[in-house]
DNA sequence: CTGAAAGCGCTTACAG
DNA sequence: CTGAAAGCGCTTACAG
């Protein structure tokens, strides 16, 4: 904790007994312009710099040009453990390519998200993750500083023209699920959604998912086996027991794929008020694949949205971007395949 | 997305027809040094600067000996949920008071630890947050490091001379949880610990915590009423029915305080093997109030850590200690008094 | 290799 | 208020 003076560049230099332009070279190893440097005389350099415990100022550096390796990252306010596991998949993925993290926050108050993200741009900071809500009611204001970042990636859909996007292939999930429920043997598989997948496009790639694995690709057999709420979330007790009255009771199901695992745990709780066995008389699948889900009881089948391969693509994105690689529209969008886990509850 | 020159301060100053020293005055607001500048020209630069989105910049900025806003947060790679949502609490607290987070994670290699902390510095961030696992080996390398940031917060216990601390009274957390079952009518009430408390302080914590909790400070009546396990975690099966044996089975307890959430999930499972209904013949009490703790069946009794304060007190004293403010040993740590959450289990 | 210098974009005394 | 200048700590041409 002591106060003290950070050594420069010229400290170094002078006990190094170099001049400052050959400090700077050695220091970032091998030559610059028209200096070359020996390899003794780096090495002396290298080793004056860390007895003195250097460290090049950054500010200097970027002022200089440096390239930044800061990527800011934006998630909204009321995120939840899901967002964060995502976040620190980028971390780790950022980290080993040599990038630091910065984090912000969209907040309620378009004003104080526009500060953040205009915070970023005076940090010079051009690369930005958004984990935006795509059901989010987007601000004029926020869009336009958005669009000023060099490069950026939102998830799920883009919402500034030209930017990047990463998504998880929900149908592929979905169907996956439904090809594993009818392998083991489950004969009416059900889907439950939280919002009508007319108006909700999330819910509209589950269906289509959904109606590929069970081979009914107009639906017109799967009627009774899909339902769906009003979006209302979490779910109060009297959607999840109409929800299981529709599918299981009047449906027929032995198996119901969920719309997230929240979804899930609480239709497991909701089939057992209903005096059903789960596994045993109805399976259950979840997807997002919580922390949690080993925890449960029985524990959760669910799908994954493999973060891992997410902040890969996003990263990939991100620094084709900033490299100034010209991204044809196709290339813009990175599509991610979930993955089934299987626990006990399916 | 377009690629332009970002506007400077001459840029603005020459459009408002000012000199750059009067735009930089103009656009911090008030006068500084020698320089006045008056309301209607002072009004003239911020509109200007609006219409050419003028940002400073801020490495030029720190250049000048700006003060830094940014908190650096070090988090273990390994991390789950529960310090992400302390995560979250310390951004919503350090954006209140103006500052910014970036987060660098340990990682098993010390080399790469370092180089985070290296970073930190090397970028002027002066303030940081460790998220560190008091029982993680300390690399003397990164200590030295953690050592020359100008303001260092450890959770639970500082590994740094003079450093500052915040730690959760574990104690006080796991007294109410007992008093509350108590008064619930609970007559023998158990506590299960991970590990040792002879050997681990966060369990002799909650151990001195039960033993005010039921009234008995030496600890001779509970004897049968304590079990503790080797540290290994998660726990299996055969350890939890263990200790459902010693405290249930033999030793009557109709109640048990376990030491974290997982311990309680895993608990409440290994209760129902052995055809013991949760709450009805035996409490579960959790500890950490995971985001999942809401869904469990029956949802979870817990002690949850107060990540509010926690990150109140961190910033505290972060900022404290950037002001250079001397702080005595006493303030140097700062503990956060956890709250019991009621739901199903207890 | 050296040494002296320019310049990145700001802030801040300084003399008018 | 203005205008010219110094300087933060670097990087990088430039002339030897």
């Amino acid at each position: 904790m002591m106060q003290f003076r950070a050594p420069r560049l010229s400290d170094v230099a002078e006990r190094a007994g170099v001049s400052i332009a050959v400090a700077s070279v050695a220091l970032r190893g091998g030559s610059r312009g028209t200096i070359r440097v020996g390899d003794k005389t780096a090495e002396k350099v290298r080793r004056v710099a860390r007895r003195m415990q250097f460290r090049p100022n950054m500010a200097a550096q970027m002022l200089k040009g440096r390239k930044h390796d800061v990527i800011g990252v934006m998630i909204g306010a009321e995120s939840t453990a899901a967002n964060y596991g995502r976040l620190a998949a980028i971390e780790r993925e950022a980290y080993g390519r040599g990038y630091r993290l910065m984090i912000g926050q969209f907040h309620n108050d378009a004003a104080h998200t526009a500060g953040y993200i205009n915070d970023f741009l005076s940090r010079g900071i051009g690369a930005l993750v958004c984990f935006h809500n795509p059901l989010m009611p987007s601000n004029p204001e926020v869009m336009d500083l958005l669009a000023q970042t060099r490069a950026l990636v939102f998830q799920t859909v883009s919402l500034v023209q030209g930017a990047c996007c990463v998504d998880v292939d929900r149908a592929a999930g979905v169907r996956e699920a439904v090809t594993y429920l009818l392998g083991r043997g489950r004969r009416r598989v059900a889907l439950a959604l939280n919002a009508a997948p007319e108006t909700d496009s999330l819910m509209e790639d589950r269906r289509r998912g959904y109606l590929a694995g069970v081979g009914d690709p107009d639906g017109e057999r799967s009627r009774s086996l899909i339902w769906s709420g009003t979006g209302e979330f979490p779910p109060s007790r009297e959607v999840l027991d109409g929800a299981v009255d529709a599918l299981v009771v009047r449906g027929g199901a032995d198996a119901i794929v969920a719309s997230n695992d929240i979804w899930a745990v609480d239709l497991i709780k909701a089939l057992r008020r209903r005096g059903l066995d789960v596994p045993g008389e109805v399976a259950v699948v979840g997807f997002d694949n919580l922390e949690a889900g080993a925890l449960f009881d029985p524990s959760l089948t669910t799908i994954d949205q493999n973060n891992v391969d997410f902040a890969r693509a996003a990263v990939d994105l991100l620094l084709a971007t900033l490299d100034g690689k010209p991204l044809s529209r196709a290339e813009r969008t990175r599509v991610v395949q979930p993955k089934l886990v299987v626990r006990e509850s399916a």
